[in-house]
DNA sequence: TTCCGACAGTGGGGTCGCAAT
DNA sequence: ATTGCGACCCCACTATCGGAA
């Protein structure tokens, strides 16, 4: 199959806004494609790419030769093309890589050189990813989209189950759960506090404690143990010490969910970034697994069991120090307080959960609610982006600064979350007024008079090489501008400080 | 008719390995 | 030895569509 009708189908999805009608738009395709290249034009439909990595972003595809005037390119190539680029290493890859993409993006016209590039970072931009592909594969395929998701999420992901969907309704009931191959994880919604997140999840509920690492999904099939992350990448090699302990529970076949972390001396959990950083280097102390979820024991699937029937198999195949700490209660106020002791001993939070729901792989929905404590500051812009996208002519990113008693301001970190189209229409005017420089539009940062505070939800403060105070803000948002307070009464640094300090934080 | 669940988009900081400088 | 890049870990929030209520 031609590369251009791939392409032209992406233009025309991103042309309207009907959901509906994007996914007419892609069945179309999957519907013509030759059986054989269905997978792969599904893949491309979906925005994503068959190579996992290909060691080609952003920044390798600045300057491309001009683009074909014919539209000669098929998916076949591509595909071949980026598996040879992706098998690149060693001394003089770089530029072998360097040579074959411009040699890809020689042959594609202009329209396919924007689509490739979009792809190959990831930013497809036609308001239809892997959920509309689903729907898509469904339709043209004429089976229910309940099944075909369900077979997605169960063979990680709908391009693997594209072929079996095309079969008929008997191949694609075929493809369950199996031992070895991971499936998209059950995620959770949040909540602001406790008593919402009861009430989203109703009155049977367990809180767990939610910790601030690894989300690990383990299979174990005789002696053969393989670990998969939340994308459902392969960390087996890194956690030799998780391997070891699911060898030494008494099943034979199993499949767990939870979560890794390295733990300090003490005992206590360290900062996500220390676990994350002996995750990824596979070097340092040993991670410590906490499951919370069983969803294969020796040959049944308890996928479909209600939660509660999942913990008591769980309680039964593993030792209470690989499991998260769990409540079960009906008093709230009970709830209340574990979740109180939850966060006194350092953790980062609770999940609230459903004890009559099934695991609905790859949902994120009532059945798991999570809270976190959020923390404020009053800081002062410092700077503000250009958005892109659909924020493109907006003033989007600001840069955040807390007030420095000696003069100045320290900058803490970035954010561009919590706005509204009104908001960033508001702020666009303001700091457009408040830029230091003449040409606000000439720059893609636009630093401006240090006298806009704003207040800023955050999740917690992080070390820092980055900035100048040696703290970053982590998740910060927007709560609000604050136009009753000026520069001078923002909080400061050593505030900031304290915070970083403070007993409940751990670090 | 209104409400709300699910999706996609818009980006944040930190960390690693790797190849080039 | 240092630097830049790509990839992946954690992720919050808003706008929108379309089915549910």
């Amino acid at each position: 199959m031609l590369l251009q009708e791939v392409v032209a189908t992406s233009r025309a999805v991103s042309a309207t806004r009907s959901r509906k009608e994007k996914v007419r738009l892609l069945a179309a395709v999957l519907a013509e494609a030759p059986a054989g290249e269905r997978p792969l034009v599904a893949r491309y439909l979906g925005g994503s790419l068959r190579q996992r990595r290909t060691g080609v972003g952003w920044r390798s595809l600045g300057d491309l030769p001009s683009p074909a005037d014919e539209a000669t390119l098929t998916v076949a190539e591509v595909d071949a093309t980026l598996e040879k680029v992706a098998g690149l290493s060693g001394p003089g890859s770089a530029g072998m890589r360097r040579t074959r993409t411009e040699e890809l993006f020689g042959r594609a016209t202009e329209d396919e050189q924007a689509w490739l590039r979009g792809i190959i970072t990831g930013e497809v931009r036609q308001g239809a990813l892997e959920a509309m592909l689903t729907e898509a594969v469904a339709a043209a395929a004429d089976l229910p989209v309940k099944q075909v998701r369900r077979a997605a999420m169960l063979a990680g992901g709908t391009a693997y189950v594209v072929e079996a969907a095309f079969e008929g309704e008997e191949a694609l009931a075929g493809i369950g759960l199996t031992v070895g191959r991971p499936i998209q994880p059950m995620l959770a919604s949040s909540a602001p506090d406790l008593a919402a997140a009861l009430e989203k999840v109703g009155a049977d509920a367990a809180v767990d404690a939610k910790l601030d690492g690894i989300r690990i999904q383990v299979h174990r099939d005789g002696q053969d143990v393989r670990i998969a992350t939340r994308s459902l990448d392969d960390i087996t090699e890194r956690l030799p010490e998780v391997v070891e302990i699911v060898r030494s529970l008494p099943a034979d076949r199993l499949v767990l969910d939870g979560e890794a972390m390295w733990l300090a001396d003490d005992g206590g959990p360290r900062p996500f970034q220390e676990t994350a950083s002996r995750t990824a280097s596979g070097s340092g102390g040993a991670v410590t697994p906490y499951f919370f979820d069983l969803l294969h024991r020796d040959g049944r699937d308890l996928l479909d069991l209600p939660a509660h029937e999942r913990w008591a198999e769980l309680d039964d195949l593993v030792p209470e120090p690989w499991r998260v700490t769990r409540w079960r209660g009906e008093d709230p106020a009970d709830a209340q307080a574990f979740a109180d002791d939850v966060l006194a001993s350092g953790q980062e939070g609770v999940v609230v959960k459903a004890a009559g729901a099934t695991y609905d792989a790859g949902r994120r929905g009532a059945a798991w609610v999570k809270v976190k404590p959020v923390h404020t500051l009053d800081l002062v812009v410092l700077a503000v982006e250009w958005g892109s996208g659909r924020r493109r002519g907006w003033l989007s990113n600001i840069h955040l600064g807390a007030r420095d008693p000696d003069g100045g301001f320290v900058m803490l970190g970035k954010t561009f979350k919590g706005m509204t189209d009104e908001i960033l229409a508001w702020q666009t005017e303001r700091f457009t007024e408040l830029a230091t420089v003449d040409d606000p539009a000439a720059d893609w940062v636009v630093p401006v008079r240090p006298e806009q505070v704003v207040e800023i939800a955050f999740d917690g403060l992080q070390r820092s090489t980055r900035y100048p105070g040696g703290l970053a803000l982590r998740f910060a948002r927007v709560l609000r501008y604050r136009d009753d307070k000026s520069a001078a009464e923002a909080d400061t640094i050593e505030a900031v400080r304290d915070h970083a300090d403070g007993p409940t934080r751990g670090h």
